[in-house]
DNA sequence: CAGTGAGCGAGCTTCCGCTTGACTT
């Protein structure tokens, strides 16, 4: 019997069908050894050296994989191919029994020819690649268990730093600060409709050759006067054919995205319904940052496209998509149907969600391997002659042929407002109206969920498989808030990312994972031992430790007052400060008086089962929303869904748990 | 899930990345 050791049950399932009965499949379900939780587990002094010790979790799974490896003729070790797997084939291969020979394989994806020809081209563990995850591992740690502790000390318990959730962290709270700081500009834009057959608009760009800038109302109205007595003609006509490419397949970051703005979901729910889609079998493995796709895939695809939409629907080649990213490790392939010519699909814990998210995968698969959509465009200049010389400017788009917009519908403005009427140079057009329309420069937008995963993933800051447990745990450690799917920076949080940004800027410098990598290309290569890229960080990093220990301050956070004095002591106000729980109100006199009131935050509705008290929003220890009545401990009605919305259904007002 | 902040100082909190947990009320 041979034994095939991968990462992940469903995988293992999937490949024992290909292997059929002389191959027993097992998986690891992800690490099976790590740094121990409950210490740092690096012995410093002693070149690092990391205590890679079993996961208390994969005591199981340990046990089960010694005993079928005992039985097992041939082992191949076929975790992912990137740096993780090849540590976790090398931790497996340490809890082998002695004497156990076994050999690392890797593919790229779940194909029988991918598979057999991996088995055919056996080698040892590249322990230059397990390496460069040690010191990944070690430099994480060192950051992670050496800050969270100062932080203890210097703000409060309980609190966390890292290299990634203090740059999200980092991310919202400079944003917030660039709003803060953002003065709106006023500016007007101008419209002149025009005619020659029909009537058409343009829009002022140029006066005497120099872009218009219209900074108030004044100004406005002097072009204004002018522009209803000018003379307008036709200065330009251009026409070219615009060619629109689809869109890449998925990866985990741009699903997720799509998700969001598409479907309103968060993260987590689209990685927990994208996960029943995968037990299923009804897509490719949900984790991923590759666009690379299977070439069997592509050619089912390819026929189908043909099949079901003509052959002009089929470019003359298949498309292939390469990644931007040089953080990609690539172990997998693009997120994609199975099964190309199952159009729509749910799974049985997920019916209604699943088939929404597998058609967003089926379509923006399909629509990958389709010919480009085709718009004629139209851009018509118009001179206006008054005073002073005016240009202005419309343009259109029209779809000529849809292309891969077949499986990916356009919503076009319902009035077709991109089609414009046939004009001709210097023909002369008749003035119609004018139009001045006050606006006002907008500060920078807010991240939601699906903009700070795609501003992480940019500066290579998180992997597919933490992106959703990134915006959690910010979340859950209250440093940011979400409000209308915005995310804003809390007292906590603010108090926090100014102290560690003051005192370590270098770690939490947005180039500083990139760096990292950098380096830990050269550990995977073989030209740089992992200890020296430690040292290097660590014994700069150590020394201001040791300055910020013993010489900073307790870290103040700021609360917000609410206006009111304190009913208990009638000298203090009252104030809303966010503690392990969540927002609470206080005294601002705290600690000479003690009082305390809930911060209640009310659905608008009266408790269902009391109808006396009001429905609030609470949050548990562990960051939860749920919802109970303000009456609470008279009455212990709570609810993790909404009453708002009716059963069965997961409405907007019900929160996703963070 | 019914708490929170400071300090007293018992014991404890904490990282990132790989993978699914299980009824979720």
């Amino acid at each position: 019997m041979n034994l095939l050791i991968v990462e992940s049950p469903t995988k293992a399932r999937t490949l024992s069908r290909f292997l059929g009965k002389d191959f027993d499949v097992e998986a690891t379900t992800g690490h099976i050894k790590d740094l121990p939780k409950s210490k740092l587990g690096i012995d410093i002094e002693h070149d690092f050296k990391p205590d890679y010790v079993e996961v208390p979790k994969r005591k199981e799974t340990i046990e089960n994989l010694l005993k079928v490896a005992k039985k097992a003729s041939k082992i191949y070790l076929a975790t992912d191919p990137d740096r993780e797997g090849e540590a976790i084939s090398f931790h497996v291969e340490g809890i082998l029994p002695k004497g156990k020979n076994s050999q690392r394989i890797v593919f790229h994806e779940i194909t029988r020819e991918a598979v057999t020809d991996a088995i055919s081209h056996p080698r040892k563990i590249d322990k230059n690649l397990v390496d460069a995850q040690v010191g990944r591992r070690v430099l994480d740690r060192l950051v992670g268990y050496k800050l969270s502790p100062l932080l203890w000390k210097k703000v409060r318990r309980g609190l966390s730093a890292g290299r990634v959730q203090t740059v999200a962290v980092r991310l919202i709270t400079e944003k917030e600060r660039e709003i803060e700081k953002f003065k709106a500009e006023e500016y007007w834009e101008i419209y002149v409709d025009v005619k020659n057959g029909g009537v058409f608009t343009v829009q002022l760009t140029k006066i005497d050759d120099k872009v218009a800038e219209v900074k108030n109302k004044t100004r406005a109205d002097e072009i204004l006067v002018d522009l209803k007595k000018a003379n307008y003609k036709v200065f330009d006509v251009k026409n070219r054919q615009v060619v629109k490419n689809p869109y890449p397949p998925f990866t985990t970051s741009t699903m997720q995205q799509a998700a969001a703005r598409v479907l309103g979901w968060t993260s987590k729910k689209t990685m927990s319904v994208a996960q029943s889609l995968y037990e299923e079998g009804l897509i490719t493995y949900h984790r991923t940052d590759s666009l690379s796709l299977a070439l069997g895939a592509v050619d089912r695809a390819r026929k189908f496209i043909s099949k079901e939409y003509g052959e002009k629907y089929l470019p003359s080649a298949a498309r292939f998509y390469k990644t931007s990213s040089k953080v990609a490790q690539e172990a997998h392939e693009a997120i994609r149907p199975t099964d190309v010519t199952k159009t729509s699909a749910g799974t049985s814990r997920y019916e209604g969600e699943g088939r929404r998210l597998y058609e967003l995968i089926w379509r923006r698969f399909v629509a990958c391997q389709m010919d480009a959509s085709i718009f004629d465009e139209t851009v018509i200049d118009v001179e206006a002659r008054g005073s002073n010389n005016y240009l202005l400017r419309a343009s259109g788009q029209i779809m000529k042929f849809d292309g891969w917009r077949k499986v990916m519908p356009l919503k076009l403005d319902p009035d077709g407002a991109l089609s414009l009427p046939k004009v001709e140079k210097d023909e002369e057009l008749k003035f119609v109206k004018v139009d001045g329309v006050q606006k006002f420069t907008q500060p920078p937008a807010r991240f939601n969920e699906a903009s700070l995963i795609k501003t992480l993933e940019k500066l290579g800051i998180g992997r597919p498989s933490t992106y959703a447990p990134i915006i959690s745990v910010i979340q859950i450690r209250n440093y940011v808030e979400k409000k209308e799917g915005r995310f804003y920076p809390t007292p906590v949080g603010v108090a926090v990312n100014d102290f560690l940004i003051e005192h370590f800027p270098d770690v939490f410098d947005y180039e500083f994972t990139a760096k990292m990598e950098g380096e830990l290309d050269d550990v995977a290569n073989g030209s740089l031992p992992w200890v020296k890229t430690i040292k290097d960080f660590y014994n700069p990093f150590e020394k201001k430790l040791k300055v910020v220990e013993k010489n900073s301050k307790r870290v103040k956070i700021e609360v917000e007052k609410l206006g009111k004095k304190c009913p208990e002591c009638k000298i203090g106000e009252l104030v809303i400060r966010t503690g392990r729980f969540g927002k609470f109100v206080s005294c601002s006199r705290f600690p000479d008086c003690k009082h305390t009131e809930r911060y209640v935050e009310k659905v608008g509705m009266k408790c269902p089962e009391c109808k006396k008290g009001d429905v609030i929003v609470k949050k548990t220890g562990k960051g939860r929303h749920f919802f109970g009545c303000s009456r609470y401990p008279d009455c212990k009605w709570a609810s993790w869904r909404s009453p708002l919305t009716k059963a069965g259904t997961t409405g907007k007002k019900s929160f996703d748990n963070v």
